[in-house]
DNA sequence: GAGTGGATTTCGCAT
DNA sequence: ATGCGAAGTCCACTC
């Protein structure tokens, strides 16, 4: 397509316009973004009303619905994909009736003026990758305990207050105890520290040697050092390595595994 | 105001002027769209990369941050109210950064294309009243028993697999047994029959006088004389009524009331 | 500020 | 198709 128009733009068009240009985005499937003074009915599950204001409202290709107020993370009313549309003109207003079956509800978004109308033909193939959280970490090395080091055997796991820091308590290839600090980020002294702690109260309670290691997709400057100081491991892993490995593990075993959570 | 411009528009900007108009947009808090070519960078509670691709990014007044591919009803990447921004040109690609602290996490944007660039000044100050849903109905009668009638003294109710009934049990006025199915919408014959069935099946368990009530809106044609031919009473009652019963009892006597659930 | 429960949750995956 | 659990859930409200 060498002429491709990514966007056709319409401003402050009439009732009537706005309504041939909708009619004829919707049957293209193109994307919508409407913008201007409406009021909203919802009705379904639930029912709710919305009083007239501005406001952006989205129609995408796959026939969900987002109307938008100019504040607010969440849209104040939408409608999941695979929505049937129905356009109009009525009492000099653009009618909008967004329907879908299962379960059966409806949205309806009335303007009786708008600002911006601008139908949408984009092209978006890009992979989307998700990389671990921090848990998803914690989760990868209980499941395939060999991406932290091989023989290593994983006993128990705790969810700490703190933020930043899972926890994964093991045996390692030559009996002693290890004590796993997990960072997602980059690990700081104060992760160095905060697990050279948990290491000296543990000596206490168990009967073998305690090693502690450090897990982080780096390290920051230094950290190293005060690690060898402190008598702590330190273990490299990308969180991308932990999503890897829980790609690989079936979701059936993980989910046998974290039942118990 | 008497020459408000709702919306500011940009067809095909070049990344500086996008820069600029930006900036600009940013600083008076405009809430802003921003439809053209980008990938996408999330650090935070996780971490995700978006290949490049076409998509809608909407920044709101209140510094959340959206981006929408051209299909799916959620955002692809986000970033919740107050975040803050940092706007720049990299490489001839209009780069914006939204940062928040608590959970810290960061969202970029890259642009190396730019098609519609929308700063809007939107006023909405319409109110969104969310009316019962099925279930809040359910909740609505057994917090105030008497908005179904008055001596009515629920004791136990049941939430159905089918979808759209939800029902209730307890003891009339008179001493009777009372099975209640309640219906959001408009009740057609289906529901009558349906709580026939269920009263029938009632009957031979319990050693009482066994009555039934449909709770409705409203009732289709015929269904009232349906109801009458099978011996069954009907209570009209709007979901707003519930919705406005539900307000009046304080939150946190529902929320012991419903904690068991 | 942290913890808890609800949502027109939506979404994906297993049954 | 249905049901169950997770989510970068978000959000509102209690402690």
């Amino acid at each position: 397509m060498p002429n491709r128009k990514p966007t056709v733009t319409l401003e402050n068009p009439s009732v009537e316009k706005a309504e041939a240009f909708v009619k004829d985005a919707l049957s293209e499937r193109k994307a919508l973004i409407i913008i201007g003074n409406c009021s909203v009915e919802y009705r379904g599950r639930a029912s709710s009303k919305l009083e007239p204001g501005e406001r952006i409202a989205m129609i995408k290709e796959d026939g969900s619905v987002l109307v938008h107020r100019p504040s607010g993370y969440e849209p104040v009313n939408w409608q999941p994909p695979k929505c049937l549309f129905q356009t109009r003109v009525t009492e000099n207003a653009l009618q909008i009736r967004a329907v879908r079956r299962k379960p059966p509800e409806s949205v309806r978004l009335v303007f009786d003026r708008v600002y911006l109308l601008s139908a949408l033909s984009l092209v978006d193939a890009g992979e989307f990758s998700l990389y671990a959280s921090e848990e998803d970490m914690q989760k990868a090395i209980l499941i395939e305990p060999s991406i932290l080091e091989s023989e290593f055997k994983p006993i128990t796991y705790e969810k700490k207050v703190e933020p930043g820091f899972v926890d994964v308590y093991g045996i390692d290839g030559n009996g002693k105890f290890v004590v796993v600090e997990i960072k997602r980020k980059t690990a700081g002294r104060g992760a160095a520290l905060q697990l050279a702690r948990y290491v000296d109260s543990i000596r206490g309670m168990v009967n073998r040697e305690v090693r502690g290691v450090l897990v982080a997709p780096g390290l920051a400057k230094g950290v190293q050092r005060l690690l060898t100081t402190l008598g702590l491991d330190f273990k490299f892993l990308d969180p991308r390595k932990c999503a890897d490995a829980l790609k690989r593990s079936e979701t059936k075993r993980l989910a046998e595994f974290f039942k118990v959570k």
